[in-house]
DNA sequence: TAATATTTGTCATGAATCTGTCATATGACA
DNA sequence: TGTCATATGACAGATTCATGACAAATATTA
């Protein structure tokens, strides 16, 4: 599941220069030419990042940014802001609101697309197309392909996705619902129990490589992939 | 069958420089002194990238890009703007009508390249017309030729195509929407399940040199040209 | 120009694979 | 030991792909 990229830029044709830039990135571009009817695009899915402008006619793009963060709903969504020149001013007072990063125009395609990445990276690694690689095991979202300790491992489409998460989120104990949430996607109505089984097929995937114990239960709160083995106590 | 690349600049020193630089870099020149003219020659031949100045006698080069922009034959040709020096409302301006890119003069020659070719890998990598040899299987886009073990095989034009793109960017999987966009053009509707079919014939051509598996299906996410066999993991 | 190939996009169908849920077994913890 | 959370195997429904057929569009040839 590629990212979802909200576009909030009332200029017709700069918008379309940003979509485009996002869809050849390989990113999911969702339009919206005011902050009013961004907001109403929300109610159907979050987006995985915000990009922003400055000024928008109506609800101003600042404005705009600071009731984002302030809605529990959205506040974790990261935003960059379009500002129209390098003001320094400008960049302090985004920052202040909770923007993540600011772009000046123009911009180039390819800073944006540094900027995308490594905005993501930070707030959904499995979202970038870096390899992974944790304890022999190796992950490459381009080619879509899992190996471990040199030994082709093929997974379906969803353990592939819950495996990418788990590795751009190691050692961190991830509840059955924000499984859901990160590798299903919201707007999903999965019974929770469904991730023991998905968890299980992952597992038995990895068995050809002996790296099953890498998917750690912990009793009470959900799963968590870890490099470190676990010590029984006898 | 190596890029060409459409210079419209009014100076004949700079547009001089222009093509010679071009022809340096294994592309193919066309030259126009202006718009108008550039419009004739669009009649043979559309490139597959033009370079742009921002002034120009009779229909200015922010103008012709619009216009360029928004003809469906020839909104999807890439342009650079050539642009005065570090003008930053130019870029804007540049930006906004639909240009992928800019230069500003004076530029030098490995810059501008640099650009060129940036711009088109990102449209069409397999644009260059470099013979490919995958596993036995070589593609040369000059004489238009496939064969697989000195096996000749013939393909029809969108199966040729289809391998040449895949030949050209191997090992990595391409969603079918990412395949209709590289191969077909963007300016193409047709159904995302068309491509199956012509993985399909394309799949029987390569029968001819037991080639057939090197196209991959990775399912849920798209296409694979792969050296690599896939192993079965039960 | 007419006739004949080729090429192309779409569809219907059946096969292969994936998914979510349940029922039951197993194991952890107090 | 009893209770509760997790593991596991089975399964039917849903997706996704492969494939053959076909007609429209194009190119080629007579």
């Amino acid at each position: 599941m590629s990212a979802n990229i909200l576009v909030v830029e009332d200029e017709p044709a700069i918008q379309e220069l940003l979509a485009l830039n996002i869809k050849q990135a390989g990113y999911n571009a969702l339009r919206s030419l005011s902050a009013e009817h961004a907001q109403q695009l929300l109610r159907e899915t979050l987006p995985d990042l915000i990009l922003l402008d400055w000024m928008l006619p109506g609800m101003s793009g600042i404005e705009y940014a600071r009731r984002l963060k302030s809605d529990n709903l959205t506040k974790s969504i990261p935003i960059i802001m379009l500002t129209a020149r390098g003001d320094e001013y400008d960049k302090v007072r985004g920052l202040e609101v909770g923007a993540d990063d600011y772009v000046t125009k123009p911009f180039s395609p390819r800073e944006l697309n540094a900027r995308i990445k490594a905005v993501l990276r930070r707030r959904a690694p499995q979202m970038t197309d870096d390899p992974i690689e944790v304890a022999g095991l190796s992950l490459d979202p381009t080619t879509h392909r899992v190996s471990g300790n040199n030994v082709n491992i093929s997974l379906g489409p969803t353990e592939f996705r819950l495996l990418h998460f788990f590795m751009s989120n190691a050692e961190r104990v991830h509840s059955r619902t924000q499984l859901l949430d990160k590798v299903w996607g919201d707007r999903v109505f999965v019974e929770d129990r469904t991730v023991d089984v998905h968890i299980r097929r992952l597992r038995n995937a990895l068995m050809a490589s002996n790296h099953h114990d890498l998917i750690q239960t912990v009793r009470g709160s959900g799963y968590r992939f870890s490099a470190q083995t676990v010590e029984k106590t006898t």
